[in-house]
DNA sequence: TTAGCATTAGGAAAAACTCCCGATTATCAC
DNA sequence: GTGATAATCGGGAGTTTTTCCTAATGCTAA
């Protein structure tokens, strides 16, 4: 029985050891490597090279899309797991198009991380049941998610916008400028045909992102 | 029998008509007088002296809600009946703060109109029974709505602003300057806790105002 | 390789918002 | 009645936010 290498990227210590903690478990599994941000996530990924990667999609700098969308643009056949703590569908559709092999959601049972390593490492693609119903209504539903549209930093930047963060708070989060925020922010407006702030957060409740 | 005599007051002509068309049914109502704004209605209150006025909450100038607070501040004893478009507790109980009578939305039934002025005219409140029951689930409810502690203006302002409506538009719609919506604006905002535009349309659709 | 998009950000101007102030009117308690 | 309090309205001045334009970089796809 071969050892599954894993390497885990979040920016919260106390996930990384509850994941790591509970792939102890098993010992099919071996953590090879941790680290807290996008940034490091893409570097280590070249000298570990892990069978999977465990990534968050929320973090400082360059954000868990971003990272992903990097590694497998170099490393096509990476494998990654979306570890999230938004059980939605518009956060599972975007990791996916960034190159996510999965997506799983924070609040999933122990068997099932296990279940989605297990499938992600045989090549398959693994979805939280709740997320894939979601997704397979979105494919479904002839009125498409609008957010669908934007990249995956306009996405970043519209969730944060629609939480109530404003452009200065969004640009440290993300280590870029709060005047690039406000300009995203033009472009998001524009892009889904919005006027006001008030069709952003409806919008965005609409699509699960916040809830009133 | 008595006449029971009515004045409506709606800045659309096509509802007066509706309402008037309607009573024109039940020869006990008489409708002895019709205008389209506040504060025509408050002149012409004190002219005709009816038994009943059904007004409107949303028209342009004093509004609604204003020319309640006027009227019964003159005559506590008029009788005011608000057919409002709104199924919403928010807008009744403003509505009844203001000294209203009765409360009925626009899409109630003809008897449901004829029942209400009955109610009214022998000196009963009437109340949509969808809405009574959301007012009696507000009184229950520990969390009280919280706009409550809005006035009759900063009330009808927050609507607008929730609804996208830019403050100088909202001065239009109101006859009141622009500067003195942002104002309001501001003091809206800090009745509420509220620091961005984001919570306020939370806000907004949590308490039925709008929907997402 | 060229065209196009994504990401970043600065400058300048417009728009929005805040804070402070004053005026008026109504209400309410004493 | 009188004074305190609150609601409504708005000007002035300053700050913040947003927009629009421009431009550099890097990546992707044709």
């Amino acid at each position: 029985m071969s050892t599954i290498r894993i390497m885990l990227v979040d920016d919260h210590a106390v996930v990384r050891a509850g994941v790591r903690r509970l792939l102890e478990q098993d010992n099919r599994f071996l953590v090879v490597s941790e680290c807290d941000s996008g940034e490091r996530a893409y570097q280590q990924f070249g000298e570990y090279l892990p069978d999977i990667t465990v990534i968050d999609l929320s973090m400082p700098g360059m954000g868990g899309l971003e990272a992903i969308s990097r590694i497998t643009a170099r490393y096509p056949a990476a494998k990654l797991l979306v570890l999230s703590m938004h059980e939605n569908a518009a956060f599972a559709s975007q990791a996916l198009k960034a190159g996510a092999k999965g997506y799983l959601s924070k609040n999933s049972l122990a068997e099932e991380l296990v279940n989605a390593l297990d499938s992600i490492f045989k090549g398959q693609t693994y979805i939280n049941a709740s997320i894939s119903k979601q997704i397979a209504q979105q494919f479904l539903n002839a009125t498409e998610n609008p957010l669908q549209i934007l990249s995956a930093r306009e996405f970043e930047i519209f969730r944060l916008l629609a939480e109530g963060t404003d452009s200065v708070d969004i640009g440290k989060k993300l280590n870029i400028s709060g005047k690039t925020v406000a300009n995203y922010q033009t472009t998001i407006k524009q892009k889904l045909n919005i006027n006001n702030s008030v069709e952003m957060v409806r919008l965005a409740i609409r699509c699960g992102l916040i809830d009133s």
